[in-house]
DNA sequence: CACGATTATATGTCTAGACATATAAGTCAA
DNA sequence: TTGACTTATATGTCTAGACATATAATCGTG
């Protein structure tokens, strides 16, 4: 599997649309930004105008920019992102309903990985990782309970991290444009350590949300997050076709 | 708000785009039917090729058919809708473990809508509602409650549908296409009811899903569904920007 | 200054070709 | 029958143009 979708054997268009989405994803080019004109693109690739249009054309399908006539065309702000967004950084989520924010970091572990590692991660053979435990709170009630792998190779920065003051979610969204993420959502009852952790009752109702995210298929952490299930709602949207 | 994207004005590449999406979305071109080979479709459009390769092109992107050099472009099976079938109509879910999908109906009332009938449904004001109480099991063992709510002013049909053989899931999936779906996640344990409904012990832990779906802003149906916790995992995967 | 008319320009769509390339299908030999 | 080779064909990409159209910017006028 390659690094980038779409680039075994780059064609014209695609490393077009492969180069603007780069600078898309790494900030370079913020939401807003205008991105140069098609004449500018054709006089930088030299190529016709049909070979840039269809790379911007794709952007555009994609919701990554947004032409306007006249205008030009613009980095769109990640829109798609909001229903995730909820679920992604539990900070904002809290903060959101009004509510103190309270985190806390329980362990931080900097290790090569594990067999287990790896096959959480999704990976064959991952270099080395960092395993993250803590616990987010709102008015100082314990609101879920975190337990994650960063997978050091995709996000070597995390290594020198402090997560001590922001959740790494945070951390993570504001340093790692993701691309992709996989939910598996199940119940589960609380065990003793599980009750502690969120001061509930042992045999209460959790909800697990195992996340798992990637960019450009690389994997960039995997996060099991436990809620307790009766006063925690997850809303998801989907559109269809 | 129109009921078809992009068809204010529509130009021809997005005419052939819609007229192919439509046969797909109706069911006409089932996944896996070969659609016309691109120079078919420039004979009955008279148009250049480019123009029904365009369309082509931004179906294949949008992952509603797959295209293949020499073979032509197939319909795909549903994949982005996948992740939300799998939530979405629970018999192709189970048959597509390979266990045998079982139903029954447990009540069906056709009635005026009541206010908390309108409150579930998201409507101010509704006519008459069909509530439907059922259960899907897998290998003959209990695999969620189903306690549904279709509007038939979205949904005349549903009133003299069959519910009896097929579930409402299923029956609404062919019947109307949905185009946006709301799905609250919850946890709790097993009451009485529905510890006997799933064949769980009490104080079990229950996996709880209540979709809400519309298409164009006009509510189709609201259901709750309870699954056993620890049986159950549900995936969902999102795309960001 | 405010507002309507004009103009310049970037994108939107389309054409009639061209060559590249993956691959289904057919051919032939072991 | 099976495997290797060849061929036909549908899609993939690209060009150098063309005209259409929405609209930001400019210009003029009251």
């Amino acid at each position: 599997m390659s690094l980038v979708t779409d680039a075994d054997k780059p064609t014209l268009y695609k490393r077009i649309r492969a180069d603007i989405e780069k600078r898309i994803l790494t900030g370079e080019w913020p939401p807003g930004h205008r991105i140069p004109f098609e004449h500018e693109l054709v006089a930088r690739y030299g190529c016709s105008r049909m070979t840039v249009n269809k790379a911007l054309s794709e952007l555009a399908q994609a919701d990554l920019i947004e032409r306007r006539r006249r205008a030009g065309s613009f980095v769109r702000r990640p829109q798609h992102q909001s229903a995730v967004l909820k679920i992604a950084d539990i900070r904002a989520e809290i903060t959101a309903l009004g509510r103190a924010y309270g985190y806390e970091l329980i362990g931080r572990k900097l290790r090569a990985a594990t067999a287990s590692d790896c096959d959480r991660l999704g990976v064959k053979k991952a270099g080395k990782v960092v395993a993250i435990t803590c616990r987010h709170s709102a008015d100082n009630v314990p609101f879920a309970a975190e337990d994650r792998l960063i997978d050091l190779s995709s996000v070597p920065d995390a290594a020198t991290a402090d997560f001590s003051r922001e959740p790494p979610g945070s951390w993570l969204l504001h340093h790692v444009p993701w691309t992709e993420a996989e939910h598996t959502i199940s119940a589960i009852v609380a065990d003793d350590r599980t009750a502690e952790a969120l001061d509930i009752a042992v045999g209460a109702p959790c909800l697990v949300i195992d996340r798992y995210t990637w960019r450009s298929a690389r994997t960039i952490t995997a996060v099991r997050l436990l809620y307790p299930g009766d006063s925690h709602r997850l809303v998801a949207r989907f559109k269809g076709g």
